[in-house]
DNA sequence: TTTGGTGCAAAATTTTTGCAGGCTA
DNA sequence: TAGCCTGCAAAAATTTTGCACCAAA
């Protein structure tokens, strides 16, 4: 997890600039707290201090930020496409933190922290010579609390 | 996995018509045989055998498939939001059969077909009540051709 | 015949790009 | 100062919607 002073040097290292902008992307993200935020989202946060800036910057600095592997890419198929930071550690070698659960009646998304993924990514190595870097888990299903408001009978709201 | 009979069956059933464009649309996605095709694809397939369908029909008809759980959905980031035909069984229970590997470097998209995800469904289901219909799991990485292409040093095309 | 489904075109969304000017290093 | 970065607006790409007509039941 990436934080302002390292993302300077990160900056500085690649000759890349740095910019209020760009920190103040970085800074939405790394308050999101468990919250998943559109590109639409990131930009109206940002205007609130920085009214000036321009949507084509938000969808840069995301790509940038992407490129840099400072943060990931997760779709909800709520029909926008969402970012949270990485997890992935500085030395590399682990980047299997968690995973999320989408309520298919509310539409929350949850997260769970935990992995327990490397038996299935050993005989994926083994049986297919495939090397992993990197998985993205989603779970479907119905929160706890949507399924006691229908009383065992949850409703889809979503696909 | 549905076919053509159950697909009619299902439809009448549910008091929807039986169209040659939906028996297609249906069609090309039983045909796929391991490819992940999106919207654009399965219009310019079917318009092959029948070039008076609009893309607008096949919006809606995917948008049907879904509903009906005849199809999932799936991202692999790149641009496109892609689909497959559902492997859920008639008797229900267990959705839970493949995963996709994706490789970084060529973009090839491999399915494996295995289900170690028990555990973890588990341990989700005890700790938080969170009650799991469904899952999505993407690994990345770098397939063994492309492995053995830059001799173990794999390069990335796309994020 | 009735109703749902389709094709077309327009509209709405989301994302990318070109360019002149501004800011970081 | 040089060149990267930004904001704006236009363009591109993807998806949805309205409506008149068509076709399945």
């Amino acid at each position: 997890m990436v934080n302002e002073k390292q993302f300077i040097e990160i900056l500085k290292s690649k000759g890349l600039k740095i910019t209020n902008q760009r920190l103040l992307i970085l800074e939405v993200l790394a308050n999101a707290n468990g919250k998943h935020y559109s590109t639409e989202e990131i930009y109206d946060l940002v205007k609130l201090t920085y009214p000036e800036i321009g949507l084509a910057t938000v969808y840069r600095t995301i790509q940038l930020l992407l490129d840099l592997e400072i943060i990931d890419k997760i779709n909800f198929d709520d029909g926008f496409v969402r970012y949270e930071l990485s997890e992935q550690l500085e030395n590399n070698s682990s980047k299997h933190q968690h995973h999320h659960l989408i309520c298919k009646a509310c539409g929350q998304v949850f997260s769970f922290k935990e992995d327990l993924l490397e038996l299935l990514e050993e005989k994926i190595k083994k049986e297919m010579g495939f090397q992993i870097s990197n998985h993205e888990v989603k779970f479907y299903g119905f929160c706890k609390s949507c399924q006691e408001k229908n009383g065992g009978v949850s409703v889809e709201k979503r696909q």
